[in-house]
DNA sequence: TGTAGGGTCTGTAGTAACTACAGGCTCAAG
DNA sequence: CTTGAGCCTGTAGTTACTACAGACCCTACA
């Protein structure tokens, strides 16, 4: 831990260490205004408090949820500056969650179409293919 | 229709029309050599033959089932010019449906955690939540 | 005190798989 | 002969990052 890691916080590698983030992802997250400006030394580099760690593992926790980027600047209050109420995170969360059981929904199809030809696949070294007659058959 | 479609087969609009396909993306396709090069009238329109549009829709559909670009290339025989074999193209398959079943598994986990966390909000107008709770906990 | 090595700074470019122009031809119909 | 649609090219934008290049800084060790 260098000097002013240890009076004021984290670096940007050390921040990336706790939180197992990419550093190049929180400059982004910066240029996004997913994370507010940090206070700098004066060489310039950024010193994080414990409230920048917490939010970044917000951000990634949301994220590993599959929450968009737009819905994860609503959760954080970033969208009209005021925090969400519990009303409003319910209702994105429900929407999300709509969109999660879709996506389950469509994979569910395409698993049983990809399982039923691999199926029926000779597996020999033939041109010939269940497959690829049904990628290339046009009903569905 | 036009004269030249009349004749010999589509332009890219009758293509997009038939298919269903941004026009734009046959462009991409031909020019990341999904589609092979058309022939062209004397002032450069781009003719499209039955067997460019049955080209077409087996990427189309192929693309509705997950695959990726590079496992199109491979069920279309770009990668070594050759036509792939049964086995090959099955073994292609069964990767691709693992992935598949591995993103089912993940957007499961992701459901019940949202279905369970909005489940308990209390859908008022304060900032008190247990999504941001849930999302803002260490734990998993 | 000098220097080697890491870490950090900025801006920019690249990724996948498209999608959307701008500016200029060409074609068919009236 | 004009009008409007369609086509041509090249290029830029999209999302959410990721990866440089070249310059600066900081610490440790001899």
């Amino acid at each position: 831990m260098t000097d002013h890691e240890r009076e004021s916080g984290l670096t940007r590698g050390g921040l990336a260490r706790a939180t197992g983030c990419n550093i190049e992802t929180i400059r982004y997250y910066e240029k996004t205004r997913l994370l507010p400006d940090p206070p700098r030394t004066n060489a310039g580099y950024r010193i994080y408090a414990t409230a920048h760690t917490t939010r970044l593992r917000f951000i990634l926790r949301a994220r590993e949820l599959g929450f968009s980027m737009e819905d994860i600047r609503g959760l954080l209050g970033l969208e009209d500056g005021a925090a969400p109420t519990c009303a409003e995170v319910k209702e994105r969360t429900e929407r999300h969650l709509a969109d999660v059981r879709a996506k389950i929904a469509d994979l569910r199809r395409i698993e049983s179409v990809l399982a039923e030809t691999a199926g029926r696949c000779s597996g020999d070294d033939v041109p010939d293919c269940p497959v690829l007659d049904t990628i290339g058959s046009l009903d569905r």
